[in-house]
DNA sequence: TCCCTTGGTATTAGCGTTCACACAGATGGA
DNA sequence: TCCATCTGTGTGAACGCTAATACCAAGGGA
């Protein structure tokens, strides 16, 4: 901020980048740092390692043998910054403690590294709003695509504008009516399925323990109502019972208000495997026999389910599957480019485990 | 090289960047957007935006409700291309599944958030090979650090080259000699404890249901040992069992070795607590009583525990604390910039949690 | 009046890549 | 000899942003 400034071009019109004597701890190493080891431009060598044509072979070796020699890693910010592509998915989940979330996202993160993506993983804690915050810190961060498992499952307005907008997104739930891809297991057939069966083993009274109602996650527990009312057993609101929570101890606690209550049910078909388990503890600390007095039937199919005792029955939920056709239908979408196909919604029979439960 | 250059401005030195009529479906908004938007210069957008105290009050807000109404997500991608850091921790896991490196996953990723970090997952599939590629994915992405759980306890040489480049690096094991900050719980103490414990209830021959030697960790393996030599009873190669993995199933089969050897133990430690599950499951099966024929104790105090038949002592292993921790000194690394303080090792000693299976 | 501030905004270079193209030098046909 | 055609390599701009600095008024002191 000199008047020498004023009308002097003070900058010699025939600089060159200077070395640019950066200290860099973390000794980055760039194409320029090869081109100036090998003698090359820099547009040869980055030409070279990405082993174009256009570079001779001795070349191409020589130049490879020299980023090999320093340690040369490409910066794959600058190249994203260029490609316009991060190959980087979002990941949002609610929360990975719940096994079946857990599986899902070690599955989609294994399917996403097979096709050379990287996972970016956030969860929303439950709360629309911290969805919200991921998703946009998601965006900000220019990953290709969204994969969501929601925490309100009829309320995805926040979602919308972006698949309006061709942005890749699919969703692990699966609403018919929500415009945006998922895919899911036909949780509605699973609580069907699983009443059925119940129903079939000469059952009266068969109790739910509710956990996802207050997600807005009603399907399971329509499929039972849809099997009590087409078995000609009526839907009696004595026999759902609401949980706090989605963990043992709630199922605990809610087979207690269960058993005590005005109807003691013959069989129980639970929210989720977790709730079963604390079910099954109930009935151990009370003396009630399982299946003989109580039959139980789980939902998941998690790990702990086949070594329980006894053994649970349940509803096998094939993350494996859910995730490896979310991950293949993100990367349709991706590869449509700017104008997406109309959205598809994809449900996954599920299959009932029987085991000594029930 | 080129005679025209000499002496010829050949650019007209008044030049704008151009419109440059992009049709991003992705309707990416610049601040070149902005600035064309509300007639200012495209700095002074940046600075508005990060509220520079160098524009005034009246220009901030008609630019920021500019960019609110063009829905403006500024581009992490070109930001971490100029400040030279991406605000992404890389976190490295050998997989997901085991209930202890769920709950790591889980706090590690609320730590990180809480600081404003975004993170980026992987798994190694208990392969060195797969885990040397992801460090490298992850270097390449410029993540400002890593937080790793290594395949192989004692096979940690890919990694000392970065921690001595000055590279964040913060393991979620403890080895004193690695040469490599860590924090973990010291399992050696552990199995001590647990062993200790189960001596001092007048057991004499304790077995050992061991999953970790085959990926160099024997520090639990080491601890049990300390406390039998110790106690006087002396170890007995006969009563520890090598399992084939870290699941229920294994735990089955290699309490059924060892209830079939020669030397019956009268309580077992398992490794992990998806062990001591099938050890309760062969014990069901079989007609042990527990505690009264066999008495079993668990490890890592995972979610089921608790409401297992009968509920399992097991010695808690502190994910949250661990996780905190260890993001903690992650941070501290990141703060030193380019001269790491040297490598400081954590170990937080468990407690026993006793119940009923002992 | 002159010059120096200072406040507000604009310009330019640079982050590490890739891409489009420019340009030398060798070769070859007319 | 001359131009056209290759081949191999180099140059400059661009990606979207930040940082350093330039510039231009208006204001203020001498």
């Amino acid at each position: 901020m000199q008047h020498a400034i004023g009308g002097v071009k003070q900058q010699p019109k025939g600089y060159r980048c200077k070395p640019q004597v950066r200290i860099l701890g973390k000794g980055i190493v760039r194409l320029r740092d090869i081109a100036a080891r090998t003698g090359f431009s820099l547009n040869t060598v980055s030409l070279a390692l990405r082993n174009s044509e256009r570079i001779p072979l001795e070349t191409r070796n020589k130049i490879r043998s020299a980023a090999v020699e320093l340690r040369y890693v490409p910066n794959h910010v600058a190249q994203s910054l260029v490609s316009r592509e991060t190959r980087t998915i979002g990941l949002v989940l609610t929360d990975i403690l719940n096994p079946t979330l857990t599986q899902t996202a070690q599955a989609v993160e294994i399917a996403l590294a097979e096709k050379g993506y990287g996972t970016l993983f956030a969860t929303s804690n439950n709360t629309l709003e911290e969805e919200i915050r991921v998703v946009d810190m998601f965006r900000s961060r220019q990953v290709d695509g969204i994969l969501i498992y929601p925490a309100r499952h009829r309320d995805l307005e926040h979602l919308r504008p972006l698949r309006r907008a061709n942005f890749p997104l699919v969703l692990l739930i699966a609403d018919p009516d929500a415009g945006i891809d998922g895919v899911s297991v036909n949780d509605r057939s699973g609580g069907y399925q699983a009443t059925r069966y119940l129903i079939g083993r000469g059952h009266k009274r068969i109790g739910f323990l509710d956990a996802s109602h207050a997600n807005g996650n009603d399907e399971k527990l329509e499929g039972y109502q849809q099997a009590l009312i087409e078995g000609g057993l009526g839907v009696d609101p004595d026999l759902i019972a609401p949980t706090n929570g989605h963990y043992a101890r709630h199922g605990y606690f809610a087979l207690d208000m269960l058993m005590n209550g005005p109807k003691r049910p013959t069989a129980i078909l639970t929210d989720n495997d977790s709730l079963a388990l604390g079910a099954l503890r109930w009935c151990h600390k009370h003396g009630v026999r399982i299946p003989d007095d109580l039959a139980i039937m789980g939902y998941d199919n998690i790990a702990f389910t086949e070594f329980g005792e006894p053994p649970l029955s349940t509803v096998n939920y094939d993350a494996q599957t859910v995730s490896q056709m979310a991950v293949d239908r993100l990367m349709d979408l991706i590869a449509a480019g700017d104008k997406l196909p109309p959205p598809r919604v994809t449900l996954i029979d599920p299959e009932l485990i029987i085991r000594e439960s029930t």
